[in-house]
RNA sequence: GCCGAUUUAGCUUAGCUGGUGGAGCGUGGGACUGUUAAUCCCAAGGUCGUGGGUUCGAGCCCCACAAUCGGCGCCA
């Protein structure tokens, strides 16, 4: 029963003038009373089969005409070298069998004018019927880009011996700030959606030194933009010994490893997302500048920015910030008084925090954000009660500090927003298949 | 939380100054032996988001509500 002939293999010209079974399902059909033409598509490709009334008879002839678009099929028959035809090859069909009949009473939803309005973006009617849109082809190059930008987060820190380690999705503090927990009952008591795997890596720290993971974390922000999701995927590390910088090579050593991967996995979805693989190599291949953010409060005075000392730079500074960037730029060194008590005050100066986001250009704003951990207990004692943050929730994050701290960071980044830049999307909705924001938790 | 916009057939939409809502795709029927979103002919399919108001008369004007979309704040 399974399949062993795929449809990109005969596309690739594996097959030629041999006999063989497809199995896939109807993107399109025309044709006449004589000639039908199946366009068959699978998880590899598509292509165009044959079907002529006086060589698969009467009956095969009549079930390929009444099939419509998205039945599943096997058919077999021989492939044809054709210009004619789309890719270059078609099926010369000697018989089919339709196995999932499609009810013209509720026809395939997704049709070409549901297609046509979103143009790559999404309607609530493509949200709606997500389940089947998921089949189409943009929906499926997405979901083959977000399996190779997966695959290389995990072979960036694998080659490098780091340990992949599981924090628990039921929490009881935050990592940011409260209000965007998800609260939800446990038995009795109230537990919360974690927003963060990083106060439970650092408890592994002092037994794994190099660790990372690619999780879900969860943020009850209310945010209408396209860079976020209300359940998104993190891919987190966090390192013994190492300073701001050390981890920022990381950040960077990642992404650039990202993009090189899509290069190599994924250049035909790049270019059919008209993605030109220049401007990825660039990704690829140059050094990511750092700026500290004083300097970057100077550019964006410069430029007539209403800006001060002080604030944290939001999404509509950074944007200005980044137009003139032509590849991912550090920030570093932010106010103390923008960043939470787990960011290690800076011992040069202690104004500031030894922490980085990381800006990605094109409007993609951040995709990283980490630094250097508070790792004395002292130091974090005293942060905690600056802040007024009730040092309760934390003890067992306090504990680690007690017992033989070290230097250490680390960082999280948005799985999801790189997916969401490097295919040049218009809305992170569409690099995930089942979008979680405020407003859908379905289908 | 704040600001702005949208809602007409399964989908995508047109709709003039307020005077009996049109089309394309899809579906069904018919024609056609090489189509590329095939083409041609025909048909079915609409209490115009919901509730109220103004008017002789509302898809269109007013009010409320809802859903959705875009942007901001916050962040990955």
């Amino acid at each position: 029963m399974a399949k062993d002939i795929w449809i990109g293999d005969v596309q690739n010209g594996d097959y030629d003038g041999q006999e063989v079974e497809l199995k896939g399902w109807i993107k399109r059909t025309r044709g006449s009373n004589k000639i039908r033409f199946v366009v068959l598509r699978d998880s590899t490709g598509t292509i165009q089969c044959v079907a002529k009334r006086d060589v698969v008879g009467d009956d095969a002839f009549e079930a390929v005409a009444s099939a419509l678009i998205e039945s599943s099929l096997i058919v077999r028959g021989t492939v044809n070298v054709d210009e004619r035809s789309e890719g270059g090859h078609e099926l010369v069909v000697s018989g089919v069998e339709i196995v999932g009949p499609v009810d013209p009473e509720r026809p395939f939803p997704i049709t070409e004018s549901a297609m046509k309005a979103a143009d790559g973006g999404e309607t609530e009617f493509l949200l709606d019927n997500r389940h089947l849109y998921l089949r189409t082809s943009r929906m499926t190059t997405m979901l083959k880009m977000r399996s190779s930008v997966f695959g290389a987060i995990h072979s960036y820190f694998r080659d490098l011996d780091f340990v992949e380690y599981q924090a628990p999705n039921f929490v009881a503090g935050a990592v940011e700030g409260g209000s965007t927990l998800f609260e939800v009952p446990y038995f009795g008591r109230k537990a919360y959606l974690t927003q963060s795997w990083q106060l439970y890596a650092e408890a592994a720290m002092p037994a794994l030194e190099r660790l990372y993971t690619i999780a879900p974390s969860f943020r009850a922000e209310k945010s209408r933009t396209r860079r976020h999701l209300t359940e998104f995927w993190h891919a987190e590390m966090e390192i013994a010994w190492a300073t701001n910088d050390e981890v920022m090579n990381h950040g960077e050593g990642v992404v650039r490893h990202i993009a090189s991967t899509l290069l190599d996995e994924r250049s035909e979805e790049l270019q059919s997302l008209g993605r030109d693989l220049e401007l990825i190599g660039r990704y690829a291949d140059s050094p990511f500048p750092r700026m500290r953010y004083d300097e970057a409060i100077e550019i964006l005075q410069a430029k007539g920015v209403d800006v001060e000392w002080g604030q944290d730079l939001d999404y509509s500074k950074e944007k200005i910030l980044t137009q003139d960037f032509d590849v991912p730029h550090f920030l570093t060194h932010y106010p103390k008084i923008a960043k939470p008590f787990y960011h290690r005050v800076d011992p040069e100066d202690d104004k500031y925090v030894l922490c980085h986001d990381l800006l990605a250009p094109e409007g993609y704003g951040e995709i990283i954000g980490g630094g250097e951990r508070t790792w004395s207990e002292q130091e974090i004692l005293a942060r905690l009660e600056e802040e007024g943050t009730p040092k309760e929730a934390y003890q067992f994050y306090i504990d680690t500090r007690s017992y033989g701290g070290v230097p250490h960071g680390g960082f999280g980044l948005g799985v999801d927003r790189v997916c969401s830049w490097l295919s040049g999307a218009d809305h992170i909705r569409e690099v995930i298949p089942f979008p979680r924001d405020s407003r859908r938790v379905t289908p």
